[in-house]
DNA sequence: CTTGAAGTACGACGATCATCAAACTTTGAT
DNA sequence: ATCAAAGTTTGATGATCGTCGTACTTCAAG
């Protein structure tokens, strides 16, 4: 495994794929848990319904369209929300596919609405 | 056939919907040569690589999507890009994913750059 | 009324994608 | 050394999607 994934730099953006990225709803929930938490954020604690390896194939799709930065500390791998960089080449983008003025979930993460989700939770 | 093809109305845009309809480079492309052209365009007269049968596809997509509303003039159905309204529900997504400061095409849609496209040409 | 132009409807086909479970790797504690 | 936690890798599977050709419909012109 090498120890840090290639990221591809911001010359290298192309809209095609950052919106093949941002069409999943599950990547569009951890981006929006990224923008919302304004803070690095390991896999293992974002709130998606998903198993793990599922997991990892959408971080690794966000992390190809240069949407994240993936590293690891210790046995967790963070993840960089790239903001300014895919401002700086799509200005508006995330600003538009972000859920803005919409009633912003507690960064302390209160009791989510559903029962029981079997897999990874905050 | 129906007279009019059914349009969602503004309060029932919906963002995956939108996103879904526009991550096709295809129906992008209609998208940008509407936003362009500032004026209604028929099917039959898109700069696209496609079959008809396929394009009917794509414009029914940017139609359910909300993108474009359609309506037929004699034997042909015109397209008018839906801006005022998509901006208004998301704003700054079609900015963010339109061809701006690019080599504007003229209003006036001047002869296309590429020799023989076998289906679809203006 | 016949003909042609402009689209639509209908399957069908191939490719891509999201998903999962199982097995593996790596790291940090015990 | 062991063990568990955190991710990754590797197929496999089922669904969706873009694409096409063919047949059909509608409208306008001759």
């Amino acid at each position: 495994m090498e120890r840090t994934p290639p990221h591809p730099e911001v010359g290298q953006f192309d809209l095609q794929r950052v919106l093949e990225a941002l069409v999943d709803p599950v990547r569009r929930s951890i981006v929006a848990q990224l923008d919302a938490a304004g803070e690095d954020i390991a896999c293992g604690a974002f709130d998606i319904a998903v198993s793990k390896s599922t997991a990892t194939h959408h971080f690794k799709v966000l992390r190809e369209a240069g949407l994240i930065r993936q590293y690891y500390v210790g046995t967790s791998r963070m993840n960089t929300l790239r903001r300014a960089e895919m401002d700086g080449v799509f200005p508006g983008l995330l600003d538009a596919i972000t859920p803005r003025s919409a009633p912003r979930h507690r960064p302390t993460a209160a009791a989510p609405s559903r029962p029981a989700t079997p897999y990874l939770r905050l």
